[in-house]
DNA sequence: ATCTCTTGCTAACGAACGTTAGTATGTTTA
DNA sequence: TAAACATACTAACGTTCGTTAGCAAGAGAT
């Protein structure tokens, strides 16, 4: 026996969309795209939400503070920085493989934010990033880390990490943390056998 | 004394565009934005081009060229299949740096193309990213790679070498080669201190 | 029984879209 | 000198865009 939950109108708009913007991408997705495919005529949709950016800011925006929230296991960690480091780039991919159309838009869509949600979005991302320098400054101090550019470091692992959205299947034989794993793993120890 | 090399119309045109898609997208840009940039009329357009999304096809297409002749100094590698990696994605983010606008649009704004365009676009792809596969699967076999997923591996490392387009500036104090040997020195040894 | 909330409709708005037709002007080529 | 080409214009086409106004029907709450 199934318990079906009921979901209201705004979300179904907004799971929609999120698949829509996904696929064709914001700016090539019309309304009336999204109201077909809802069964409904596009002006309706305007009883549920107050513009089509609307829907994106909140796609955005929910992704955000799931990022944010998926950090607080990292700061319980005690370890060494690789083990934090190990447990952000888990935390991070388990985010993005729950739902991954969302992380999509999330990653490739943003830009079609306005004014002030663009800067508030993009300040965010900078603070995360920042996190992610931190382990990796600090591993460096410590000796755990070879000596690399710290920017260029993070940017590398976090395009990685966010690649996975592009082809994580939740159907598939890897769990959320078994990518995860795998993919600290290769980061952190190489390709090459020594 | 400066020799000033005359671009045609054309070349112009698509260049103005690559920075348009770019930076808001194919779908978001208009050919009136694009006029407008050039100092023309959106109608003049039309005496150099057929469409929009030609501007776009031959961005896509020119870039993959591009990749596939880098390829060619992978094949004149005869030391190992680390030593192969290592120069393929030297070569694949030579491609990139060259002209970080174009690789974006590359990346980003390929799903626009129209059929059967494309088809052809997409099976470019995946036969580029079979060649990487392939080193990967020798140098598993040999023993000179620890053993990971095929899949999951190329498609990691690329979207490693395919980030670069976001954040090279050629008039940083990276070098492509540089950029490439980090990269792959990463990749394929990690960023752990044995 | 009335009120409010949810959900949806038709009709339409002004703006922007990609593109075409037809014309003009200067430059290069034969 | 004539033909061809490159370049750009004005005017307009049919279409689609996001969105609003106004109305209506059913469901749940008081």
């Amino acid at each position: 026996m199934k318990t079906v939950v009921k979901k209201s109108r705004k979300q179904q708009i907004e799971e929609k969309a999120t698949t829509l913007f996904q696929s064709r991408g914001y700016a090539a997705t019309s309304m009336r795209n999204l109201a077909q495919d809802l069964g409904i005529e596009a002006a309706s949709l305007y009883s549920h939400i107050k513009s089509k950016e609307e829907i994106l800011q909140r796609i955005c925006f929910r992704m955000a503070e799931q990022f944010y929230s998926a950090w607080q296991e990292v700061d319980e960690e005690t370890g060494g920085n690789a083990a934090k480091m190990e447990k952000a780039m888990i935390a991070h991919v388990k985010v993005i493989t729950q739902d991954t159309n969302a992380s999509a838009v999330f990653f490739n869509e943003w830009r079609h934010l306005s004014e002030p949600y663009l800067s508030e979005f993009l300040a965010m991302r900078d603070d995360y990033e920042g996190r992610f320098k931190k382990i990796l400054r600090d591993g460096m101090a410590s000796g755990e880390f070879k000596l690399v550019d710290e920017k260029f470091m993070m940017l590398t692992i976090l395009s990685s990490l966010n690649w996975t959205h592009n082809w994580y299947k939740p159907d598939g034989s890897l769990s959320p943390e078994e990518v995860g794993k795998r993919l600290s793993g290769l980061l952190l120890n190489g390709l090459k056998n020594k």
